[in-house]
DNA sequence: ACCATAATAGAAACCGTTTTCTGATCATGT
DNA sequence: ACATGATCAGAAAACGGTTTCTATTATGGT
């Protein structure tokens, strides 16, 4: 009565083969009467009957299970991936592992290989690809032997690491912060960016920097902070421009949170936003629309970008025909959400 | 070379049999040689190979995974509790399924059933407990079946449930919250309130209530009002407030990020935090400390909560032995964390 | 009446491990 | 020299399902 009911137990109940009982819980209608099928399903009801999983994969040699990389599930850019990637992955009968690497390279690799160990139909990474050297070799050759079994791995990154990505092009949205802010008559643009180490921020500074130098201008070192994805990075390294020696007008932030952080190290020092300091965000949170002043940004679509994840992973799309096409369609363009933070000059 | 390598292949490898290459990978000395250890391990290392984890589950009869189970994974309450969950789960070689429910009951059931499947080691409930009498009867008779068979479930949740519980006393909350506003002269106390089908939500108005009659006030039903536990709910039922005619100088919200859609409303409304209207959060998330103004609120130490929940249900601590005392120890007190949305009166 | 065929149910093999049980080898004490 | 026990390695039985293959019965056409 108490412990876990197997399929024998049902077949011994229903007076059937477990043959018949197999069939009976995963055919819809072939190859079973009508009348066993019913004395084998209310055997089962009555015994509480439900197949074990591990069994099943063993046999099938299919796990129904993905696996999701994040830096930091508590930061909201994470946890919207992570929404939009439970939440489809559901749809489909899968569940997902959400591995939390807190930006330590050891336990990328532990998870990695644990999911390697599970099985699991795949893999989302976002926010690992640390521009770590070894990092990207160990990567890089644990992706090669997934594929090659037949698992699918997505970054969900820039494209550009040897894997198929899933992903906005960051440089290109630098550029158009930063165009945006040249656009309404500012000159001396900051750029409060993630960690130095991340790609994300390196081509956000990339793109920031091109866009400067087209429009005519002097790309400054100085005008540039890196620190953490967090308000206390933005409130950090706002402060780091506001006591180097170049003034500016306007900041492009890595992501809102830094906006937010940034926003409240320039109150404290006196300067209103946006008459004084204008601001642009990425990523669209849900409190950036509620921030005083309320935050303009762009918003990158992660919820989204998750579903659509799931959705090569668990396709039978082959590695190899995760063209460019796919990408694009695959994930939109990041758009622009003009709110108060942000003045023209 | 390309797909995966059972234990048969290192140990056609290696020269041995699949019992020796068992015993290699799973006990640290004692029962083979140092020689045949060494080719062993040599030949799995070659070959490449990783123990099947739904082989070992089958047979082990045991599953290195636990269930988390959430209402929003973007919110970062729940992110916290993720973070918590996961980080302290792999410390003792676990994974975890993060089971997403966006307050969706016939989710919340599939997610049961799955994870009941997968016979997970244990399931952490965060923010289900919906206050649904189908629900709480199904889950309970679901978590009974569950503990029968020795899977240990926990409610992130104050006491009352019929299930190991481990959280704050979130009535007590409610009357601190509302004490503290008292304490510095306000008569005058709105609450702006998540759902009023979350038990959460509901304990909040009556520790809420209480101490307002306690101190001689009367308690009115306009000047509570529930919304969703966002940004855009404390938006909406901060108008609801304002709009009604009793005025007020203080407000409690349920959390953290109903504060900050209240903010927003007041100063819609031309209202200034603190001078008019003080309010006071619950949950000191990250953007809380950066807000403007920075945010009075109490913590409530989500992560470490999260953590103690995986403790629990990792433990051998029987469900019988679960009692308020180990509550009380693992889950600290709400505290205080005064900065600028409060003003004395 | 009889044979061919379809429909249905069961027996047994298999998935990749762990673990028990058995067997061989070897050193040791008499 | 021989029994005794310790040490080490392998054979085989599980774990709980799915699936292939075989056997039985029912059906239908001549």
């Amino acid at each position: 009565m108490s412990s876990r009911q197997s399929i024998r137990d049902v077949a011994k109940a229903a007076g059937v083969s477990i043959t018949t009982v197999s069939r009976v819980m995963n055919t819809v209608d072939y190859p079973v009467s009508a009348e066993l099928r019913e004395r084998v399903i209310e055997a089962a009801r009555q015994l509480n009957y439900s197949p074990n999983r591990s069994a099943q994969s063993l046999r099938k040699n299919a796990v129904d299970v993905i696996g999701l990389i994040v830096r930091d599930i508590d930061y909201s850019y994470f946890g919207q991936i992570a929404r939009g990637v439970t939440e489809s992955a559901l749809d489909q009968g899968c569940m997902a592992f959400v591995c939390n690497t807190g930006r330590k390279l050891e336990k990328e690799y532990a998870y990695h290989e644990l999911l390697w160990q599970h099985r699991v139909k795949g893999i989302v990474i976002a926010g690992g690809g640390v521009a770590d050297a070894r990092y990207a070799e160990i990567v890089t050759r644990q992706t090669k032997r997934m594929q090659a079994a037949g698992l699918k791995v997505v970054a969900l990154a820039p494209q550009g690491a040897e894997m198929p990505c899933l992903g906005y092009d960051h440089q290109a949205l630098g550029r158009r912060m930063t165009e945006y802010l040249l656009g309404i008559g500012h000159q001396d643009i900051g750029f409060l960016a993630g960690p130095s180490s991340v790609v994300t921020s390196q081509r956000h500074v990339c793109g920031y920097r091109s866009a400067i130098e087209e429009a005519g201008g002097v790309f400054r070192e100085s005008l540039v902070a890196c620190g953490a994805f967090s308000e206390e990075g933005g409130d950090k390294t706002c402060r780091q421009l506001l006591d180097g020696s170049i003034p500016f007008t306007a900041l492009c932030a890595g992501n809102d949170d830094i906006a937010i952080g940034a926003i409240h190290a320039l109150r404290e020092r006196g300067l209103r936003v946006p008459e004084d300091v204008s601001i642009v965000g990425v990523g669209n949170t849900p409190t950036s629309r509620y921030t005083r002043p309320q935050l303009t940004t762009f918003d990158t679509f992660r919820y989204q970008t998750g579903v659509r994840a799931v959705q090569y992973v668990l396709s039978e799309i082959p590695a190899a025909e995760w063209s460019e096409n796919q990408i694009a369609a695959a994930c939109p363009t990041p758009q622009l959400i003009e709110r108060n933070s942000v003045a023209a000059r």
